[in-house]
Formats: structure tokens, C-alpha cells, sequence
DNA sequence: GGCTATTCATAATC
DNA sequence: GATTATGAATAGCC
């Protein structure tokens, strides 16, 4: 009883959903030729929920599909009151993000790291254990003491930094609601939507040592 | 052009978007009793993005586009395979979140301050600067430097163990692609949406010292 | 929590 | 990036 409607015939619809040539329709009318209300559209189609094999496909469905998804974040936000944070990380690395989170994320994920890398334990000599913050204060050598105490401080400093924008956050994830939600012509704007590079295609985190 | 439909007149609909009574069919037909196609439902309403007055109808709307957003998130993270996180913090404090991002906020934004607090510097005869983290080393009076240090280590410590955690989720934030997407019968289960109470209507987090 | 009619999102296509 | 027809989400009700 639902899906009475697969039962219209146009001239689009191949016999039973049977694969055709994407370019089936070239040559056949631009839609003056024809008396017929030859449609110039099959409309949106039902997709199953999978992974898009075709790269460019998956592309064009990932950039409006986002977009849709923050639209749909927005009015739930404005509708209700409710603080809402996205963040979508593309397949090539990219983040995109729509609240305030970005913030958040991007200063751990991807920059609190970088900032820990001061020290660095025992030469590259050492085996690749944990990273040097991450070792007992014991494994230290004497001699290492000092720069160690110094590192120890910095990035004490960093996470005093970090959390303390974390703080401001968590009152403001005033996120979406503030912005003014303009539905007609709505598009996400650089407040919203943020996209940042990654250096390379690893979306992993280098942690400490090694360069 | 576009708002044609709007003249299609059913039995439902009052001359102009003129209010009406919520029961306004009580009374009319249970649907056998008359002949004609009476509709059951106005169908979806049009309705102005902006916060919902009604207090039930809130929530209600909150519920349901919730689910809505995080099937679309779902759907996107498989259809692209992107890694995709959602927080909503509901206006009662609740949070409800869809991939892993979970584990960041909670752990970050609710938890580890409470680990920060071990060192709290010269008591509570100091005035309300910042944390002592947050505090340059020289302000730390000579007889409280080991206690200090000490603290600093654990702070590391605590920082070695978040930074871990996250840098497995951001390989991981395998998020939704892991989990059967089951569209038809499709409900969140604890895995994509956890509920957490705030303690209190503070959702303000508690940096350092004062108890 | 389920139902229906309608609005809204979007797959295909240009 | 724009258009169009159709699949999906959902507002109002029970």
C-alpha cells in the first residue's frame, strides 16, 4: 500500500528497475520538441544506505547531505532550545563542524599535541613506548630533570589554556541559536561551518616523540 | 508558485490560518460514520523556525527531530563514510549524543577538572585568580614546590590517559559505519545515544579550586 | 508511541 | 551550481 506510487509509468522508468545508461535520455526531446509532459526528471530516487562506491557520487551526497544535516541541527536548536554540535570528519580529513565544537575539537584533537612535543624523553634512541608525558616521573634521567620540569610546566600551560576556553564553551555552546536562522536563503556561513586542512592524509594523531 | 497547494480546501482547514479550537473535530465523524473521505490528519504543518512556546510540545519536537538528526547523521557517515558526531545538550541539561564524541565531552568538558584539583595553592586565603594550573610556577611558594610537582605529575598523568583515549577515537570515531544500520525498524540504542544527568542545573564546569 | 497528510530533503540529471 | 520529481521527515492528532 506504500509504495503504490513505483507503479506510474513515464517514459524514464525502465521496465523493472532494470540498470540503464545514465545518458538513456540524450537525444530524445529538450522539452520543446515534444508535445508530451515528457519529465526531465525521475526525481529523487530510493538509495540503499551503504557506502557510495562512485568518488565523485559520494562527494556531491557528503557536501549536501552535511549541509542538510546542520540545516536539520539549526532548527532543532532553534525550536527547542537545545544546544547542538556537529562535527562531521570527511574521508580526505577534512572537518567540518557546525556549533561551537569546533573550538573543542580542534584545539585537542589536533593541535593539543603538537604543543606537547617540547620534550622529548631520551634521544630516539629509546624504544617507542609511551610518549614522554605519558611515562612516570621515575624515567626521567637526572640530567633530562630540568628541560622535563620545564615541559611539565608548558604544557601545564596549554591545558590551563584549553580548558579554560573548554569552560567559556560549556556556558556558550550557545552554538547555533544565536545566529540569526535565515531559512529562505539559508547557507551556512564561516561561523558555522569551518573546513581545515589537514596536513597530509593521516587523520591520526602524532603523540609525542618521533618527528 | 510554489505555495499552489495552499488552496487545496479539505474540511480540516479554517478560511485563513485563522486559529481554532484544538478539538474542533470532536464530535464530527469517526471516520465510518460519513461517506466522504474525511482526512484523519492535517498532515505535517508548515511552521515558523523558532523556539517552541508550549512547554510538552517542546519536548515532544525535540524527541522526535533528535532521532531525525541522528538518522541523518547515520546515513551520511555511511553513505560517505565519514566520521560523523553529534552532541544536543537539551534545555533540562540532558545530553544526548550519536557517535563517539561522547566519550571527548564527558571526559573533557565534565571530568577532568575534577582531576585538576589536587594542588589547590596557598588555601583559600588567596584571592580568586586563576587555577593554580593556570598560574605561572613562580607563584608557588617555595615550601608547597614538591607538593606541587607532584600534583603536576598527576595532572600529566591524567592529560596522558584523555590524550590517549582521543587519539584512538579519532581512528575510531568509527562511530556509526560500525553499527548495523537498521532503517526499517531503525531506534537508537545505547551505543549511539547516551543520556547523562547533570548533577545539577550548574552545566557550568568547575575549574580548580573553592569547593 | 502510532497514524496521516503534508512539507521538506535530495538523487538524478542537466 | 540549478532544476525537478520523488523519497523521507514530521506537525498535528489520537
Amino acid at each position: 500500500m506504500e509504495n503504490m506510487r513505483e507503479t506510474s509509468s513515464i517514459a524514464f522508468l525502465t521496465p523493472k528497475d532494470q540498470p540503464q545508461t545514465p545518458n538513456a535520455l540524450v537525444g530524445q526531446s529538450k522539452k520543446e520538441l515534444s508535445a508530451k509532459p515528457t519529465k526531465t526528471s525521475r526525481g529523487r530516487q530510493k538509495i540503499e544506505i551503504k557506502e557510495i562506491d562512485v568518488v565523485s557520487k559520494r562527494h556531491v551526497t557528503f557536501s549536501k547531505r552535511r549541509r542538510g544535516l546542520f540545516k536539520k541541527a539549526a532548527e532543532l536548536s532553534v525550536l527547542t532550545g537545545a544546544k547542538i554540535a556537529v562535527i562531521t570528519f570527511s574521508q580526505c580529513g577534512r572537518i567540518y563542524s557546525f556549533g561551537h565544537v569546533d573550538t573543542l575539537i580542534d584545539k585537542y584533537v589536533r593541535k593539543m599535541p603538537v604543543n606537547l612535543e617540547s620534550y622529548r624523553g631520551d634521544d630516539e634512541t629509546e624504544e617507542q613506548g609511551d610518549p614522554w608525558w605519558v611515562r612516570p616521573v621515575e624515567s626521567v634521567p637526572e640530567e633530562d630533570l630540568e628541560e622535563y620540569v620545564a615541559s611539565l610546566s608548558k604544557l601545564r600551560e596549554n591545558l590551563g589554556q584549553r580548558i579554560i576556553e573548554m569552560s567559556n564553551m560549556d556556558r556558550t555552546v550557545e552554538v547555533v541559536p544565536s545566529w540569526p536562522l535565515n531559512m529562505m536563503g539559508w547557507k551556512p556561513t564561516m561561523d558555522m561551518q569551518s573546513m581545515e586542512n589537514m596536513t597530509d592524509g593521516t587523520s591520526r594523531i602524532r603523540i609525542g616523540q618521533n618527528g
